[in-house]
DNA sequence: CAATAATTTTGACAAAGTCTAAAACTATAC
DNA sequence: GTATAGTTTTAGACTTTGTCAAAATTATTG
């Protein structure tokens, strides 16, 4: 990724201290949620409000600058990881999320069996299971 | 599926009109909301609390005797079809979903290329497009 | 620097679901 | 059948995640 000022004047959009600073957050902290960059954010430039990080998290999805993954039991998550058709795999104890490398190719990596008509445009695909710290908990 | 009172006999489940009810109101509705049930159970018995649609999808749901899905966007859908590890294809447009059969196998049906010391138990599949009448109604 | 357009903030609101305690019910044992 | 113990259902408050709308602030353009 370059810089985040020239990533949002080449969307033109309008700098702001509020943007570069969640766009920096969500590259440093991928998977994260709006709670959690929001917590990054003011660890960086003071203030935001929260109606402002779901602004620029939705208007940087809107242009395909970040991507928001929405698994099962937990809030939204972002990361700038994009345009490359990569899954995910997430712990049911803790959420821990980690990237899995696409098995088949490219979007759409899997072909319905049956598409019931359908123009299929994506195949979601996120791997349930125990991540190692989870396992050893569930053991004692 | 055999009858609903037998389920939840086997299930050590007391036997209430609630549970019977919303059991069926699965059956029937394939991928309905908890609201969407409500709303069915409140025509077959007249009556039903809000709280109580919860405890019975989340103990049923916890049983396994249906499965609670929960596609971006969405509130949750129940389906009584379980254990077959089948998929979803869900409409971007109007939400409508439908079952995919699973084109691998058993669950977990695909293998994630890194698994970061996971122990997967289920790859979770869903086709996201747009259906034939939303597609329709976008090109007028 | 001034004018304009866009963004940020504030505060109210909404949807989906959970928590709690009291009331109502079911299952079991006489 | 009744009484009892144990569950379930209910009602209402509450939480979390996110959106809406108007006012205040800021960025861009010339
Ligand atoms: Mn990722
Ligand atoms: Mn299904
Ligand atoms: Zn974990
Ligand atoms: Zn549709």
């Amino acid at each position: 990724m370059q810089d985040p000022e020239t990533t949002l004047r080449q969307h033109d959009l309008p700098v702001t201290a509020q943007r570069l600073a969640v766009l920096r957050a969500v590259a440093n902290h991928p998977h994260a949620t709006a709670d959690d960059l929001a917590e990054q954010v003011r660890q960086e430039i003071g203030a935001i409000s929260r109606q402002s990080v779901y602004n620029v998290l939705n208007v940087l999805t809107d242009k395909g600058i970040i991507r928001r993954i929405q698994p099962a039991h937990s809030p939204a998550r972002y990361e700038d990881r994009v345009g490359d058709n990569h899954h995910h795999l997430v712990c049911r104890g803790c959420g821990r999320t980690e990237d899995v490398c696409c098995a088949v190719g490219a979007a759409p990596c899997l072909h319905a069996h049956d598409q019931h008509g359908f123009q299929i445009d994506e195949a979601e695909v996120i791997y349930w299971g125990t991540c190692p710290a989870c396992r050893r908990k569930s053991r004692s």
